[in-house]
DNA sequence: CAATTCCGGTGACCTTTGTCATGTCATTAA
DNA sequence: TTAATGACATGACAAAGGTCACCGGAATTG
């Protein structure tokens, strides 16, 4: 049934075709996964790609300290997933976990490869979303190394207000790099203006 | 004579036969660029991904206080472009100047589709560098919101000798998002270790 | 429903990093 | 060769952000 939006979604992009379709709809498995489940854990290879139809999630690394740094969300019609340990099939050093109860499509990298292979539109789409990846992820370094706490924070409140008002302010900080204590005084200082 | 260092780049990659070489020398064009020129100024769009055969690069960002913050750098055999300029067709925010005479090779965006198109192989090889430079970001985000300057500093020195070796330290302190003030504070800290 | 866990805020104190002015030396430009 | 510019370091002072302990309330778990 899910299945369904993924291919909408892939159409928003570029039409697919009933032999495309059929191939997603082979390809791809449904999941449920529950709040504080993960769909990796840090040591396991990520042998998936993963659609969000419902829910919300986070990768992130626990530093040597024991400190969990929030590289990202994801939520619905977002993919996620480790490239580094996807396509390298190497330990993953991140983890990927619900942050409420979720839906997911996932497909297997060899599945991925014949995807690409078989059918070329796909590897112009994935290039596309890697590339706009890259681009967020650019932007966000830029950010990181040229603002200062509160802007971003601000950023983030208008750049993904369906993400915003889901987590928590602890998972916030972490995703920008401050501790809650210090989102706690910007925030009580922003209330002030 | 320095398209063949290209073709050789790519046949690390994957081989290449001989149609392929044939477009590459037709497309892409050699440049010299001197120190202090720039192949991108903000404003303008991003019409060409260019490939460095000699040479070093710095792609930067001017913030509103007009100060500069170094993005990435680019020596030999790396890829430096406006990506989001160059897909979206939009005037970019970035500027890309020559730290060092150079020798670059460039290729305009269309043709970089056509190539795409007729020859298959570099639809998955330039994903491939688009997933690595991905993969590089993530880790530069995760650390510069997981670690002090001084391991950013110790890091960067490690990973890329190369380049470290051949920039100032105005330029490694804007690419690590501190002050030359407090670089040259942990540089003296770490030379009495 | 009770116990536990998590979230959010607070405050004292500390560390990391920034600002600004200054001086010296190396490099570049005329 | 000289003048100008840039790089690098320094030090006093300031700002941004971190640590730690604590408290109250909300959400979760059993």
């Amino acid at each position: 049934m899910h299945i369904e939006s993924l291919i909408s979604y892939f159409d928003n992009y570029l039409r697919l075709d009933e032999e495309e379709k059929a191939f997603i709809r082979k390809k791809f498995f449904e999941k449920q996964v529950k709040r504080r489940q993960f769909i990796l854990q840090e040591g396991d290879v990520c042998r998936l790609n993963t659609f969000v139809v419902a829910g919300c999630f986070r990768m992130y690394m626990v530093d040597e300290k024991g400190k969990e740094h929030n590289l990202q969300f994801a939520i619905e019609n977002w993919w996620i997933g480790d490239i580094d340990s996807f396509h390298k099939e190497k330990p993953s050093k991140l983890n990927i976990e619900a942050m409420e109860n979720s839906i997911v499509l996932q497909i297997r990298k060899e599945d991925q490869l014949r995807l690409f292979v078989e059918h070329p539109k796909f590897n112009r789409i994935f290039r596309v979303f890697t590339e706009n990846a890259l681009i967020s992820f650019q932007n966000r370094v830029l950010q990181n190394i040229s603002s200062t706490a509160e802007e971003r924070y601000l950023d983030f409140m208008d750049r993904y207000p369906n993400i915003f008002n889901r987590i928590s302010n602890v998972q916030i900080a972490s995703y920008l790099g401050v501790t809650p204590e210090f989102l706690s005084t910007i925030r009580k200082k922003l209330s002030r203006s």
